[in-house]
DNA sequence: GGAACCGGGCTCTGCCATGGGT
DNA sequence: ACCCATGGCAGAGCCCGGTTCC
């Protein structure tokens, strides 16, 4: 049994599941009884169930399409949906084919809570197209009691200052606040992020940017950090409390990958041949940047970018010093990094050069073409004066340029 | 003063699979 | 059989500016 974050809930919830098992089969009796008798007339009439729960009262109808007898398969499993349900939906905004696609259970519910989590997150400022795209989003939102959402919201508020940064979050991505209702999970992540030295700016940060970090269970954040904590001993590392702190806020990403995938990432920098301490230090710098990356993408793209520098002339020491002394490499496609160095190649720039300022393959292919367009109204030698200038801020860049063209 | 180095900011959701409960 | 909670994974860069060095 899944643990409930309160107790009431807890009662609400079970009385629920007793209440609409017992409809579940109470139902399609009573439909078979009504419609032995009243089929005709039924067809188009809405029917209303009055629920008594301990709590509250739901007035729940039942369309009338879930007494139809049309035994096409599709249309049977249409009739299992609440109609009402459905219409209520439509009625919010609600793009309701998106919603069957992603969760269909939610929609044949009985009771859920949707009128509740719509004036809940109106409260929180949230529009009513925010709320329709969010349930679209992530239908399982309105199985939400009220409780649950006010404990919840009230554990995001100890961590972000405003109601405005969460609703923007959630219709961001309504699934990492939606997905679990265990509450006490979330508080005891927040425990245990703190235990491990990150402070409320980095919760804050953490949370906006991968919020699905808070709803892993506790035990998984900590099957990460026990492994970041393994490699660093391993590796000879004094300090793991604070490799494993500073990797985490250098990449809160990290948390959102299998231990699998950040072992493989971190075995692939191993066959780099470095020492301990230098791969120490490239984990400790640019090398946390690709731990989160998917370990086969990773290996794709670096099979294929040395293929590349190798068909220019480079040496295998070279595209492996290349690799280490900017990682970030990794993360451009094989495509993007094939067009920018032959972009690069085509301005009359020497492949070593670009091997020797891999940092030049940070800028858009775009920006290339364009700063190379503009240094070339002013003569600018490229192998005199280095390419430098490309990796330069637009601020900076055009101050270069003004300069250049004084000159001249 | 200018170039080079370096770290950091922004960003990252949506879907599927699976195990367990009902 | 069905649903829920949770784990796992694919996807795929660019820019800025502070500090240090020469």
């Amino acid at each position: 049994m899944r643990k409930t974050p309160d107790r009431n809930v807890m009662m609400i919830n079970s009385g629920r599941t007793v209440l609409q098992r017992y409809l579940q089969q109470l139902i399609p009796m009573a439909a078979r009884g009504l419609l032995h008798t009243k089929n005709s007339l039924l067809y188009n009439v809405n029917c209303f169930w009055l629920i008594r729960l301990p709590t509250e009262i739901v007035l729940r109808p039942v369309s009338s399409r879930r007494f139809c007898l049309k035994t096409d398969s599709a249309v049977a499993e249409s009739c299992k949906e609440n109609g009402i349900l459905v219409n209520n939906l439509a009625c919010m905004g609600v793009d309701v084919k998106m919603a069957r696609r992603r969760q269909p259970g939610v929609l044949k519910k009985l009771i859920t809570n949707e009128k509740g989590l719509k004036r809940f997150l109106q409260s929180k400022g949230a529009t009513n197209e925010v709320i329709a795209s969010i349930i679209s989003r992530y239908p399982r939102a309105i199985t939400r009691s009220y409780e649950s959402l006010e404990k919840r919201w009230e554990l995001w508020r100890s961590i972000l200052m405003t109601d405005l940064e969460i609703v923007n979050i959630l219709g961001r991505s309504p699934e990492s606040f939606f997905r679990s209702s265990n509450n006490i999970n979330m508080e005891k992540n927040i425990t245990f992020f703190c235990s491990l030295g990150l402070t409320s700016k980095h919760l804050c940060s953490m949370l906006t940017r991968a919020p699905r970090a808070f709803s892993n269970k506790v035990e998984l954040n900590k099957q990460l950090t026990d492994l970041l904590h393994e490699i660093c001993l391993s590796l000879g590392g004094e300090n793991p409390n604070d490799f494993v702190k500073h990797i985490i806020s250098k990449n809160v990403f990290i948390l959102l990958r299998s231990s699998k995938q950040v072992s493989a990432n971190v075995e692939f920098l191993q066959s780099f041949h470095l020492s301990n301490e230098e791969l120490l230090a490239l984990l400790h710098g640019c090398g946390a940047d690709i731990l989160d990356l998917s370990n086969e993408y990773i290996k794709k793209n670096f099979t294929n970018a040395k293929e590349k520098l190798l068909s220019l002339g480079c040496t295998e020491r070279e595209v492996d010093r290349f690799f280490i002394s900017y990682p970030r490499v990794l993360f451009l496609s094989s495509k993007n990094l094939s067009d920018k160095i032959d972009c690069l190649l085509q301005a009359k720039i020497h492949i070593k050069q670009i091997v020797e300022m891999s940092r030049v393959l940070d800028i858009s292919i775009g920006t290339v073409r364009s700063r190379v367009k503009e240094l070339e109204k002013t003569s600018y030698d490229f192998k005199t004066y280095g390419i430098g200038i490309l990796t330069l801020s637009k601020r900076r860049f055009e101050a270069k340029l003004e300069k250049l063209h004084s000159a001249q």
